[in-house]
DNA sequence: CGCATAGTTGACTACGCTCAACCCTGGTGG
DNA sequence: CCACCAGGGTTGAGCGTAGTCAACTATGCG
């Protein structure tokens, strides 16, 4: 994971980067902040948080080692949501305008954010698909298909998928309540799409819609 | 609107890109497309489709005028999803190659391209939070928020909005139904959120939750 | 003057949410 | 070592509301 790594960036960039580290639960940027940095992740976890009516988080989606976050801080004042550690997590912050010089002096530099943004773009399509679908257990199983990991074999009818991140957390991610998801998973192990093992899940049928 | 306006291409890059005109229901590209062309909006409207299990249809979003699709070029084999004509349109397409190579010879082209995809995952991080309401009228409130038209003053209490495309593909896009987008306004209308005048919308009280 | 399509309204169904109780695990402290 | 507690996950019961199917109207187009 050498993003935009430390090593591999111009001088003088890379002494207006700092290294942040966060714990859980601590706020890396809030809603309506001044939005002066864009931030990288190196490890962790983050969610993405909007504030809706009502008190109530929304968490449109977490992001991973890899991940871009605040790039609102390109072309506008403030955030419009925030982000807040739902593990501990180190960052990268590239104040704006450091970050804009370098881009144009160093073309690499561009292409490489360029990639980072559109690989954003896909998980966020991703999900927006995933809401159409409305009976939880296939929203669920399109969404286990979607993270399963390590396809070792392409022609294998069967799937592991782990989960790193407690039950609420996924329900709410994909739009469910943490019981509509029990639910849903309960069905689809009822039904053979799946079979559970402490915290590991089997799927299989890959093929079969 | 000159994002990458044609004229302000290097020569290099001008002479690979093509203006493409497209009819209403033409396709872009479509899903599992190889993918090697990022396209940019000149004018018209686009809607992004990916295909869904059972045959329906499912609208992420619709694009217009400045955005960008097929982002996906520059990083995958194929595309994810499709891209289909909703309105008389035309693109510029850009090669996959040559706009990476003009990329790293003229700095200012990265800088235009990396805030063009910063704004296109603002409104689907908004959708995302859209979706997060379940109740109808509260969710089209917010949506009907979100689009109104020239704020005028900020301190105004009322606020316009007009439909610009059927309302089965507002409701599509807001995740509903038509007949229930159709009752959602109805009631905001009874409760006096708005009024509506053929195929305008005047909001009030934009400050009340 | 039909015909197709969009929008509205109605009645019914279904399914996800809410609230609640319960189980189970891990952590803490006596 | 056990008692207690807190939190996550699982069930259960009942409700509310968006989806579905259908009929009807209005509008635009051939």
């Amino acid at each position: 994971m050498n993003f935009l790594s430390i090593d591999s960036l111009p001088d003088d960039l890379r002494h207006q980067v700092i290294r942040r580290k966060l714990a859980v639960d601590q706020w890396l940027f809030r809603p309506r902040d001044l939005a002066r940095s864009l931030f990288i992740i190196e490890s962790g976890r983050l969610q993405l948080v909007r504030p809706t009516l009502g008190s109530k988080r929304s968490v449109s989606q977490s992001a991973g080692p890899g991940g871009v976050l605040g790039e609102a801080a390109l072309f506008a004042e403030r955030y419009g949501g925030g982000a807040i550690a739902k593990a501990p997590s180190v960052v990268w912050v590239y104040p704006k305008e450091a970050l804009i010089k370098a881009l144009h002096a160093h073309a690499d530099l561009s292409e490489t954010l360029i990639g980072m943004l559109a690989r954003k773009i896909q998980p966020l399509a991703g999900n927006l698909e995933l809401r159409q679908i409305k009976a939880s257990h296939q929203r669920v199983l399109k969404y286990l298909r979607r993270i399963e990991t390590a396809p070792e074999d392409e022609r294998q009818e069967t799937a592991l998928v782990q989960f790193d991140r407690p039950f609420k957390e996924i329900a709410a991610e994909i739009g469910f309540t943490p019981e509509t998801l029990s639910r849903a998973l309960l069905k689809l192990e009822r039904d053979g799409r799946i079979t559970r093992t402490n915290d590991e899940i089997i799927l299989h049928n890959r093929s079969v819609a």
